[in-house]
DNA sequence: AAGCTTCCCAACCGCTCTACG
DNA sequence: GCGTAGAGCGGTTGGGAAGCT
């Protein structure tokens, strides 16, 4: 809001795949100044594609912090659970899983886990039959849904409400960061204590600041983004980093952090980590 | 090898929500 | 309170790749 820079004039926009070359039109820009208003983006960048399309391309695939390939086993038992509970909200998903976007949980989910579903509701069903007719005291047999749900999800402890609330730690490293960017604070900010806003920050781009984080870390030279950078750091590794600032917080309240590196020196956050 | 089908995924579309004047 | 515009979300589509006959 508040954007001043709108798209006037009805000037054909480009649709379909983008380019190599578009990308990284799009990736430069946003880097060097954030999106700020989204229609004002391919106007700025010289792009021909409406605001929605960069904003898309930006979110699904060119954000740092992205992870690319395949699910992992633990990744996949994460979006069983967490579509049981919240069903087709797949950004509310998508914020359980770093690096994950919600397109690709919707498009994973559409292709693969979806059949399996069917499979498991149909096996079970099937089962269900049987001990019928062989039994007539079936009565606490476990639902399908829940049984696959649960399966393997020892590692998630958290309880999700139907709303927009999630307990799921979410404080990140990248907390402080944007906190002290709001504040204009040019603290190096080695320990900092934040006060948490209503004990879980409900915050969806902490997730992706702390990717950035962790891009930060990985290479990312000449606006060459490596994919594969991050398949170095593995998901229980960013997840337990998360449960780990999650417990600090819950124990006093305040977290401390230790940045590594000043991640706003080398990746503008101003706009996504702030505003989206 | 060619034609057909299926699958996957990037991108689009349309709707809702929210902020602002 | 109302209208407008931008952002975000979920559903759907289209095209290319892979697999099959």
């Amino acid at each position: 809001m508040g954007c001043q820079v709108l798209e006037k004039g009805k000037q054909k926009h480009r649709k379909g795949l983008w380019s190599p070359e578009e990308d990284n039109r799009l990736r430069n820009y946003i880097l060097k100044h954030g999106h700020g208003c989204w229609s004002s983006v391919p106007i700025k960048s010289g792009l021909q594609r409406n605001g929605k399309s960069c904003r898309l391309r930006w979110i699904n695939y060119l954000r740092p912090g992205l992870k690319k390939g395949v699910f992992t086993k633990q990744e996949e038992e994460t979006i069983l659970t967490l579509h049981n509970m919240l069903g087709n909200k797949w950004s509310q998903i998508a914020k359980h899983l770093p690096g994950r976007t919600d397109n690709e949980i919707k498009n994973y989910w559409h292709s693969y886990l979806k059949k399996r579903m069917v499979k498991a509701k149909e096996m079970e069903s099937h089962k269900e039959i049987q001990y019928a007719t062989s039994s007539s005291d079936t009565l606490n047999s476990s639902p399908p849904l829940q049984k696959l749900a649960t399966q393997g999800t020892h590692n998630i402890n958290f309880t999700i409400e139907p709303t927009n609330q999630s307990s799921l730690p979410k404080l990140l490293f990248a907390e402080w960061l944007s906190v002290d960017h709001v504040n204009g604070g040019n603290s190096s900010n080695s320990f900092e204590s934040l006060p948490l806003r209503n004990g879980f920050d409900q915050n969806p781009t902490l997730h992706e600041a702390s990717m950035q984080h962790y891009m930060s870390e990985a290479p990312f030279d000449g606006g060459e983004y490596h994919d594969n950078s991050l398949t170095q750091i593995s998901e229980t590794e960013m997840f337990n980093s998360q449960l780990k600032f999650g417990n600090q917080m819950v124990t006093n309240g305040f977290i401390h952090c230790i940045p590594g590196n000043d991640l706003s020196s080398n990746f503008s956050l101003n706009n996504d980590a702030m505003y989206s």
